[in-house]
DNA sequence: GAGTGGTCTAGACCACTGT
DNA sequence: CAGTGGTCTAGACCACTCC
């Protein structure tokens, strides 16, 4: 006979006994779990209940199953920092310079990762606005748009880090047709000085910012195994010194590798 | 016997099917996806199997399920937007007004909130600062410090909609002590204007954000009844004219609810 | 080969929602 | 009451890791 106790389930129960254990550090991040086996014993309750109260510790971020080896107490994630501020200005700043010194300067925005090990892809496709689209650029639907969709990924310990796509007005590109072509890419000085080759000065830049869990493709080029994780995407308006919506870019990252830092200075009493 | 085919697994197979449905729309939001026994008889597999596929649904954000009536395909959440420049800005703007206009004013920062449906708690508790807290602060570890704990909720409809904490340092705020008592909270005006009182400006707010699973208290306080979603979390650090950080502050907010925006000024070429 | 997690079955019963 | 999802069992076999 089933025991039918309090008010909570048996997997509920057992989750929340390792939660506990885990969050009090008698177990502590990088060690094993008990075998679900062990466990199952231990507890009395049958394999498919043990493996759910598991399945809900990984949802929770808590643990990481490897099949084979065993489940093991989540490490922390060390994060990337990624202030908006500097970030975008620098690479402003980097506009401007000549030729060469930018040219030095490509791919090596996050310091922390070795440019040699980089692994970048980008696709190129023209479509004409939707109604969306045309919306947030002000502009009427069917307008002529550049679509590029980039791939940005570390070596295996880091995971690819970075999926991102853009979107660009072709009428104000196309006096300069190396910006159509995804050969060109990437562009040593990124598309604040893309912009710069046909006199658009990038004044402003709006972040929207949301959270989710990884849709199936985000998980693989992301590299987020386990499920247990959150993607941060972030959609960016930038704006020119005349007002017009310049690009509308979304870009998505790893939640728990990614720390966006914004800084907002108040107007003085 | 079983079938084992090509390279996936059964649950993942009926999981990529309905997703598939669901995305090109055959099955739209809102509506039920078919009972598990119906899939497990069309699909010829167990009961367990079709679980464990819904579950992977479940996980990715794309389906709900009650009890009782059936799982359905998600319906795209509402966002309210924060704009963290017009927030900020809007707030100190307010703290510098009387106290007759700031009283008409409590709460309504977010306008799509009817505010006297607005459940409030708050908790204040004086600790020594950890050494972690000190050094954000840039103060010796163990200076005393006043944590208050707040939870604001919305009717059951929009759900409990943001978890927050605060650190204030008792040696910058005991010259006004209803700044140490619970029970004056909400506070008219804010943090800005609580701080206005022991003469302290405001001059810059840093925000750091990340995303990630929430934990089971989390999922509770923020009505997140279902896997699948992800909370932000923003560490708010305040720093006044003089350069001091006066204020260090998390909230948690439910990311399928909640879009933060932020604006960057570039300098100009 | 021993031990681990992953997939899967067949079936029972519980809890909840509608009519 | 019929139909739905939720909990749970006992057991089989697969895929992988490590020794």
């Amino acid at each position: 006979m089933v025991r039918k106790s309090s008010r909570s389930s048996s997997y509920q129960r057992l989750a929340d006994d390792l939660a506990q254990q885990i969050t009090t550090g008698d177990l502590a991040p990088g060690s094993p779990l008990p075998s679900e086996r062990e466990l199952s014993d231990r507890y009395k309750v049958s394999a498919t209940t043990v493996r759910t109260a598991i399945r809900l510790l990984k949802e929770a971020g808590l643990v990481v199953s490897h099949q084979g080896r065993g489940s093991f107490v989540r490490l922390p994630r060390e994060k990337i920092r990624r202030d908006a501020r500097d970030r975008y200005n620098w690479e402003k700043k980097r506009a401007a310079l000549t030729e060469q010194d930018r040219a030095q300067w490509v791919l090596q925005r996050d310091a922390t990762v070795d440019p040699s090990q980089i692994d970048f892809s980008a696709e190129f496709e023209r479509l004409p606005a939707s109604a969306e689209l045309a919306a947030r650029f002000g502009i009427v639907a069917g307008t002529p748009m550049l679509h590029r969709i980039y791939r940005t990924g570390g070596p295996d310990e880091h995971g690819a880090y970075i999926l991102s796509d853009s979107w660009l007005r072709v009428d104000l590109i196309e006096s300069n047709p190396a910006l159509l072509d995804p050969a060109n890419e990437p562009w040593p000085g990124g598309t604040i000085h893309q912009l710069r080759t046909v006199g658009i000065e990038v004044a402003r830049i709006i972040d929207e910012v949301t959270g989710r869990p990884p849709s199936p493709d985000e998980a693989r080029a992301l590299q987020l195994h386990d499920v247990g994780t959150a993607v941060l995407e972030i959609r960016k308006t930038s704006i020119d010194t005349t007002g017009r919506v310049v690009e509308i870019a979304t870009a998505v990252l790893a939640g728990d590798r990614t720390e966006l830092v914004y800084t907002t200075d108040l107007d003085p009493w």
